[in-house]
DNA sequence: CGATCCTTTGAGAGGTCTCAATTCGCGTGG
DNA sequence: CCACGCGAATTGAGACCTCTCAAAGGATCG
């Protein structure tokens, strides 16, 4: 693990990055405006494959889309969940390391790799700021790996319930009232958990009143505190 | 998940960074070896603490060296194992976001950050390598999503000597023949399992004959097929 | 050569998964 | 506008894997 940047936390509300897609009016003598393009995907539609040329690096503008990864046998891993501001295309050796994938309809900026690349090394701001990006992208990791590997299927829903809440927050909304996009199924393989778990746990945490339920994509904080105690520690949760 | 420096795989015997630090003996001229300073550390004698004030960024010179993280009630996840030449003290809000701990006994370089980052700001050779680096570090870290959150006992136990077996091919060393610094305990805390799983899957591998032991530090793997076969699908194996 | 820590091994408990059956939500078409 | 149909979500029962607790063996260092 590498040091870096001492990534500044993401002021609320900023877009995480210098603005550089079709996504605001952005003056066209913005050299990345320059060589973007944007294009719409459906719900479930690939954007990219694990394993491909890593040609673009892309941007969310609208929507949401996951990130994943698949074993042989065909296990998978949801790596990141994005909105729209962040970048993705991550690549080793000229291939994406995962399958990029829309889960609603999404808007997608995309730019050629070789001229982002030399367009971010003349920006000393924009190669600051990608610099921070990553830094932060890391520590998210990091903080994902502690919860793949060590925390119980409660402790993963409600460590996954505050970030939405967080989420929330910083696109300016309720933080109480959480939307979910994705499917039951997405958010298992985001946990490392399946379907089923997933639904019980939260079947669970509405039965002691954590949270409230407007079908399966709208739910209310109703105990914070209680969800954040959940998020850390199994505590005696089992009986009921 | 960014996107980035479409990151070439580290050739084989690259020291990972344009060597910097006094490993090497490098030229006074090299601005990052003036501001360098080299520490020694006994075996579990703590770099830095999770949430100190992250003043510097390190680099191993000698040894090796584990990171992790805690949670409240003392669960511990490893989020990595650094070797000679690998630079670590990733930092968010000014502090760090990890214990660094050395497993042997080691040599750790220091570069005050402040003037770290001004001096990979200023030097585009040493930039561009550091992103690089960032971005094989969250390659690996989706890898380690992966498994971590999908992957059995058995099959983390075996991506996990495949990955001993690589680095060691790397150093020049021979693949066959492992050598494993850490304890079952670290590397149950690295694959999100406890010590005596780790030690349990350990003793089936012997038992089949796909590696042999010679005391619990060294390993030879005897069947390198059947282990890299065990390291992305289960496979019968349980029975015997 | 004893003390201590690490590793190995065993037995049992518990959490999550698997398989299966309903129920729910929602778009489609009558 | 309502009935139908399909996929998603929920719920249940049992199996399995890994953990927990416990004890015995090994290694290392003074």
């Amino acid at each position: 693990m590498l040091a870096l940047k001492s990534a500044e936390s993401t002021p609320a509300n900023a877009v995480p990055w210098p603005t550089l897609g079709q996504s605001t009016s952005q003056g066209s003598s913005d050299p990345l405006y320059c060589i973007s393009r944007v294009q719409e995907y459906y719900p479930k539609k690939q954007i990219h494959f694990e394993g491909d040329d890593a040609d673009h690096v892309f941007e969310v503008i609208e929507g949401l889309v996951k990130l994943y990864k698949l074993t042989p046998d065909g296990r998978c891993q949801v790596t990141g969940f994005l909105y729209p501001g962040q970048l993705f295309g991550l690549a080793y050796d000229g291939c994406y390391v995962h399958t990029a994938e829309a889960i609603t309809a999404a808007k997608i900026c995309q730019y050629p790799r070789a001229r982002f690349e030399s367009i971010t090394d003349e920006h000393p701001a924009v190669r600051s700021r990608l610099l921070a990006i990553m830094s932060n992208e890391l520590v998210a990791a990091q903080d994902r790996m502690l919860l793949l590997g060590r925390k119980s299927a409660t402790e993963k829903l409600a460590s996954f319930l505050l970030r939405l809440s967080e989420d929330a927050e910083q696109r300016g909304q309720d933080p109480e009232k959480i939307y979910i996009p994705m499917s039951r199924n997405e958010i298992g393989d985001y946990l490392g958990l399946t379907t089923e778990t997933v639904s019980r746990i939260l079947g669970r945490l509405k039965d002691h009143g954590v949270v409230e339920a407007f079908g399966s994509k709208h739910i209310v904080i109703l105990d914070l505190d209680r969800l954040t105690d959940l998020a850390e520690s199994e505590e005696l949760f089992g009986a009921f």
